[in-house]
DNA sequence: AAACGCACTTGACAAAAGTCAATAAATTGG
DNA sequence: CCAATTTATTGACTTTTGTCAAGTGCGTTT
């Protein structure tokens, strides 16, 4: 994953074939928007009505614990990334979790509508059905480690970009361990 | 949850409002199938094709290790749940979990095809996206409990037809704890 | 009835991870 | 640039959980 990303070709061939056609429609749908550092892309309650790809900078999405005090962190994104609420947007409940800018970040907004569109005008789009199911990956991908060391190592083989992009405390906070935990994983090695 | 799926009217219900004819449809399309226990409704490197209902009896849901030895549980379902292996379905790839018959089992298969006949004939089985995320709640559902403890009681709480439907030791793989762990959680209380 | 397999329990111990506390390093804000 | 805050590390200790092993109860088979 880039740090920026210039050209969608790149981004889009990894879901799937598609024309310069196709990749004109998707840039014509999926509108640049810049949100700030600390703003909210979804917030808590809210319905999510569409998906973000990351051009540049870092976002991150939590759920809150009884007294909506503790971040539990279940998503990191950087350039590249898919995010958004996996189960607001496909069932169009309200969102249990929030999804925060973590640095100043520019994305690609694609709405459900956008969405409807792109499918009618060209069949390749179906292959963003693989790509929405991404989202659900990240939170089942863990699910085969058995332990905090698993953990920490599978992150540092398929995702070594987080560890920059991402404090520690965030990092343990997605794997689901203490950082002091994580901190002495990382001095092992 | 019932012990045997007699009206489809209850469980279509509790995802959204359907007419008595949407329900028809609905009955039209799903068509009953039986398997006897121990047969692979999914089996491994499979392209899912369709959604279960399981009408009577119960299945379950496993990935291997890579010695193909061992089993992690991962989902477990009896009458009145949907059970279907949702990566597999959304993005067409070949399964990674296998689907098997725990008992003699009746289940209501509902195909791709049929979805779309269904959400054609009807705006009300929109809804089913929402039923298709909730096979995705299960994998993501112990994720707020921070140890075994609590794991155990929000099974107990939530999926008490469970612990009489499987064998504990399932339950504890499907909890991810180690089946005397989970033995010692129920001396205690 | 005896032998067997299987699920479950229990005990003793080892390993893993969390908590608390002190300190060092890095970042941020005025 | 310095003070204040946050973040990361490290040590000592506790708690939780896993592992290994032995034993019990129950149903099935022969």
């Amino acid at each position: 994953m880039p740090n920026h990303i210039n050209d969608l070709f790149s981004v889009l061939s990894s879901v799937g074939k598609f024309t310069a056609h196709d990749i004109q429609q998707f840039e014509q749908k999926a509108v640049l928007k810049h949100f700030t550092k600390g703003t909210e892309l979804l917030s808590l309650g809210q319905i999510s009505q569409a998906v973000f790809l990351v051009v540049s900078g870092s976002t991150y999405q939590f759920e809150l614990d009884r007294e909506e005090i503790e971040e539990q962190v279940i998503g990191l994104y950087t350039a590249g990334d898919w995010c958004f609420n996996h189960a607001s947007f496909v069932s169009q409940r309200g969102s249990r979790s929030v999804i925060k800018a973590y640095s100043d970040v520019v994305v690609r907004e694609l709405s459900i509508f956008s969405i409807h569109q792109l499918l009618a005008s060209s069949p390749a789009f179906f292959q963003l059905g693989a790509l929405l199911e991404r989202g659900v990956d990240r939170l089942t991908y863990f699910n085969s480690a058995n332990n905090a060391k698993e953990k920490y190592e599978m992150l540092v083989s398929k995702n070594p970009l987080l560890l920059q992009a991402f404090p520690l405390k965030m990092i343990a906070s997605y794997l689901n361990i203490a950082p002091e935990t994580m901190s002495r994983l990382r001095a092992k090695k």
